[in-house]
Formats: C-alpha cells, structure tokens, sequence
DNA sequence: TTTACTTTGTGTCATAAATACACACTCTTT
DNA sequence: AAAGAGTGTGTATTTATGACACAAAGTAAA
C-alpha cells in the first residue's frame, strides 16, 4: 500500500471511502496502575483466565472503542476500577508486535497512571485482581512483563523532573512519607537531611501547621504540594550530562 | 465491550473468534525525519495533495500492514524515503483522537529518526518532498503540526541526556560541528570553552588524529564517537530535581 | 611574503550545588 | 522517670557550573 492513500489523496470523498478499506487491526489499551501501600510501590493485577496464561496476572486493559479518543478509553478503565476520577494519567509507548496476542493481532497502547489507595473504592472484593508489590512481579501473561517494566523505568525517571510523586500521597503529608515513597519508586536509600533541604529549597511545599497522629514518636510536621508555586519557580533548563 | 473479552477469555480458541469481532481502527505509523544541514535542524516534509490540506505539508507516514510489526513499519517508511538502513529511531507518541483524520477513524503511532543527510540517497527528486528548517515549520496537515512538536520536544530532552546527536553527523566532525548541532536542536547558544569541558569529560570522543579540510581558518581537530566507551562510563544517576 | 582575518585550542577563578555527617528535641511506651 | 524511636536542624568538604582572554594555525588577499 503506498503512502500516497494515506496522507496525499486527492479528496476528501476519496478518503472516506478509502479508509473503508484500510487494513485495520484491534487497538487496545493497557494501564499499569501504581499505587504506593505501607511503603512499598504497589501495582494493581487481574488474573487472567486465559488457557495459555493460566492463572497468571496481567494489566488492567480493554479495547478501544470505535468513537473514543484514546486517552478517553485509558480513562475509563481506570475509572472503572478504582471509581476515581482526577487520576494522573500518562501515555507511555505502543507495543505492537504481530504476535503479542494469541488471539490474533492487537496493539496496544501502554498508560501508566498514579492513584492514593487511600481514596478509591476499589472493585477489588473478588480475589480475581490484586495489589502487588512492584518488585515480585514476575512472569506477567501476554508482553505484559515488558509493559509494565517499561512503565516502571518512565515513572522512576519521570519521578525525579517532575512533581508526580504526589499523586500517591494523601493530601497531608510528612517529608518521611514522601522520602519514602521516593525511597520506594526508586529503589534506593537517599539522606535524610539532603532530601529534606532539596525540597524545601524547591519551595513548592505548603506547612500545614499541622503534625501526624497515632505515630509511635515524635510526630513530623504535614505538608501539602502547592502546583502554583511549582510552576512559577519550575526550571527550564536542566543541561547536557550523560 | 467487557474487559474479559480482551484478557480474561475462557480458552484460545474462544480468544482468536473473538478478535474477529473485535473493533478494528485503521493504524498509521508518521516519522519525523530529522536532519543536520548548514548549522540548522532540518525535518523531511511532503506535500498533502488532500483538498482539505491543500498544499499543506505534511509528515512521512503510512498504514501499518497487516503481518507488520510496528517498529518496522516505522523503518519501513524510512528506509523507502532515505534509502538508509541502520537508523536511529524511536518511538514518541500514539496521537488517537477520534476526529484527527477528516477520512474516518485512523490512530497514529510518531515516531522520529535522525539521520546523516550526507549519507543518504534521498528520494526527492520531485518537489513533493522537502527538507525544511525546524523553525518554520508551521501550519502542517492533519494533526501534523502537534506530532511535530512534540517530538521536537522529546528530541530536545533526549538529546541532553543521551548521545543521540551523533547520528546526525558525520562518522567524524569536529567539536565546533557538534556544538552547532547542540546549539541548532535547543536552540541556544553555548560557551565554546565549557562545551569541549563537559565533552571531553565525559570521555567517549577519540581524537582521530586529523583535521578538517577545506575550512577557511584554522582547522579543527576530528573525533568519532566511541559507544563502548559511553557505555561504561554512563552514568545511572541523575538526582532528584524540578 | 606579509598582513589581516577567522576560528581553534587552552586554564583559572568565583560561585553554586551536592554530599557526608551528629546531636538535641519531642512524643510514646513501659 | 527512663528508654525508644523518629523528627528537626547546620556546617564543612567536595564537586560541578559559568564567566571570561589570549596565543596559535591556517586561509585569503594585497
């Protein structure tokens, strides 16, 4: 097929009749919905009841429909599994080996999205799906192993230039919790008072002159994310280094 | 259409008469093809023919065939437009929104590439297919113009986090050529003596031993980019920071 | 062949950012 | 009242960044 009845037709008429007759294939989209739980990184799984994947755990995901655009799609799934709107949602790539689904061909198209496991009201009362901890997640059906590492390394990188941690804490939080939660996400042991210094020099973060309650020790002091502030003062520039 | 008709079905056989029902959606792959020419970031446009676009430009792209994978319809166009084979290619963005085709539903997979415009053998005989300054590029067909953007922006990140800038230049170029390659993608202007600091620091230039010929002025020393040092030495560590 | 022109090649100093590190305070539990 | 556990804070060292000037090498033109 050349590029010509794609891009350079010679009407409009042309073309709708043309894309009848395009080669299609079934396009899917597939989340990887994280969550952050007793400290650990967590991501929600279904079991899959496929023969050939059995009892083995894939993502959250579901065709396209026919008039949906498809950040719309990567959205409702989301919703419809957690009840939540508001969700930080972000494409990440498209995986469309021919023979990454027994069934036939389907791509799919890859979304990463941050909830407060706090918030939702889970669907999750069946054992049929399931938080995981990020790190025993082995042996995912379908390419759903390369997905979900895919959209784990976007988050750890996306996680250091970007405020998105937030999205996994409550409201009200105490730098522990969010030096955990980095701690977490990136697998690592940071400093204490560099960590601490780092993020109030970045001076997006609100005291709500308030402390934690019900915590075994001196309780910390709670903070809030303000997105104003960050705009006004994010960089622009972050240089060539590799 | 239920989740479980995607994932959760009941054997194989079930799954591939199901695909057949499932929704289908034309899936076209576009290539931004960049290029380094006369100190100025270039991408390769062709003409729209469509009515609606008229003389409009328009990206590289195609239909995705039906026993293709994706990544080599992406070469495909490229290696059909430029003649070249190993080309550096990465994947952006998937761009679904229901009405960005007037011809009916059709979702697009981005991509760009850079290339070395000297080795290719380019096929622009006609005038239908252009290389075009990166900063006028306005007004393209379709969604076009979105797509552009947005890998121009993912070009400009990349390239100060990974050494992708080299394969748009020559096997061996100085180290003013490649400051003007930095300085035309993020389209600022460098300090000579700290732009050769940070390069050579990061060593994984080999000095060639030879000059530039045919320079109306001192010439400069060459120097090829040697990967394996790189992977080395590359650090796995940016640091918390927005 | 001399001079003017243009661009290369190089180092230091000043400032800013990153890191390593320790002790007193507060609240809870026993 | 004492022990336990985690909070809150500052400084000194090292490392990276940014600003900046002059001699040397080749070309072009007189």
């Amino acid at each position: 097929m050349k590029d010509s009845q794609l891009h350079n037709v010679k009407s409009l008429k042309a073309v709708q009749s043309e894309v009848q007759i395009y080669n299609k294939v079934a396009l899917s989209v597939d989340c990887v919905i994280f969550g952050f739980e007793e400290n650990k990184l967590k991501v929600l799984l279904i079991r899959s009841d496929m023969k050939k994947f059995q009892s083995r755990w894939s993502l959250l995901g579901d065709l396209l429909n026919p008039n949906e655009d498809l950040d719309d799609a990567a959205y409702r799934i989301l919703n419809q599994r957690t009840g939540m709107d508001d969700l930080y949602l972000e494409q990440v790539n498209t995986f469309g080996k021919v023979s990454r689904h027994p069934g036939g061909r389907v791509v799919t198209v890859a979304y990463y999205s941050l909830i407060n496991v706090l918030n939702h009201k889970l669907q999750i009362l069946d054992n049929e799906i399931h938080w995981h901890d990020v790190n025993a997640v082995t042996d995912l059906a379908f390419d759903h192993q390369d997905i979900f590492e895919t959209c784990l390394k976007r988050l750890q990188k996306r996680v250091q230039e970007h405020p998105l941690g937030f999205n996994l804490l409550p409201n009200k939080f105490s730098l522990r919790e969010l030096q955990n939660l980095y701690e977490a996400i990136l697998g690592i042991k940071l400093d204490r008072r560099n960590f601490r210094k780092k993020f109030f020099a970045m001076d997006f973060l609100v005291d709500m002159e308030e402390i934690e309650t019900n915590v075994p020790h001196r309780p910390g002091r709670l903070y809030q994310f303000d997105y104003e502030k960050y705009e006004k003062n994010k960089k622009k520039w972050s240089g060539i280094d590799f």
